[in-house]
DNA sequence: GCGCCGATTGGCT
DNA sequence: GCCAATCGGCGCC
């Protein structure tokens, strides 16, 4: 919230590590988009991995490489922003060993920040579904193909780790929507989280 | 060149 | 629960 606490900068070795542990950690921290002006900001609450070349839904599946996810195959802690389905935004931030191409697909934020801009953003929805989905966070946090390829510190979107407290209970669950590798269990919320894209299904 | 598919979403049956 | 919207990549003719 406007506490003016500092932004201290996640160095590269967080996002170095493997991309689970990366996305298990990024959950609560949070999110800030328009620093400046119109300022948004959201608490990470779901995530997904995406482990790169031996990952059949990923991306960078067998090496899997054209002019729209270049990113991917930048330094961790690159912004990868791709468009879904010809229409959603969706941002990842990449993960893991240089030139691999893992990355964390952030899924649904709880809205903390400049929730007009959002509401105007996305229009009349509930504001439950402001942030509920890849698609749906972007829209509501301004975030396009602009920050594709961006670093984390360029500072049109910031990753600010919580100013205190431990770490959030975490549910595991299948990723979304895949038609390839879909069980593997690599969906992480925030246990009892209402601002979850789906309802948690753990096995 | 053409048709199909997808890490989504919102509206309608 | 089903399906169209919309577009870039890819497989195939």
């Amino acid at each position: 919230m406007g506490t003016g606490r500092r932004a201290a900068s996640l160095p590269v070795s967080f996002f170095r590590r493997d991309p689970v542990t990366v996305a298990r950690e990024l959950l609560g921290m949070t999110l800030v988009t328009g620093v400046g002006r119109g300022r948004t900001a959201g608490r990470i609450v779901e995530v997904e991995a995406y482990l790169g070349a031996e990952d059949p839904a990923s991306h960078a599946f067998e090496f899997r490489r054209h002019a729209q996810n270049a990113a991917l195959y930048g330094p961790a802690g690159t912004w990868y922003v791709y468009l879904s389905y010809g229409m959603h935004w969706c941002a990842n931030l990449v993960a893991g060993p240089p030139g691999h191409g893992a990355a964390v697909l952030l899924r649904a934020l709880e809205p903390i920040e400049g929730l007009p801009a959002m509401r105007r953003r996305r229009g009349t929805f509930p504001d439950r579904l402001l942030c509920a989905g890849p698609g749906r966070l972007c829209q509501a946090l301004g975030i396009t193909r602009a920050l594709d390829g961006t670093r984390r510190e360029a500072g049109t979107a910031l990753v600010i780790p919580p100013a205190s407290g431990g770490s959030p209970e975490i549910a595991v669950s299948r990723r979304i929507g895949l038609t390839r590798a879909a069980d593997w269990p690599l969906r992480f919320t925030i246990r009892g989280s209402p601002w979850v894209s789906r309802r948690v299904v753990e096995r």
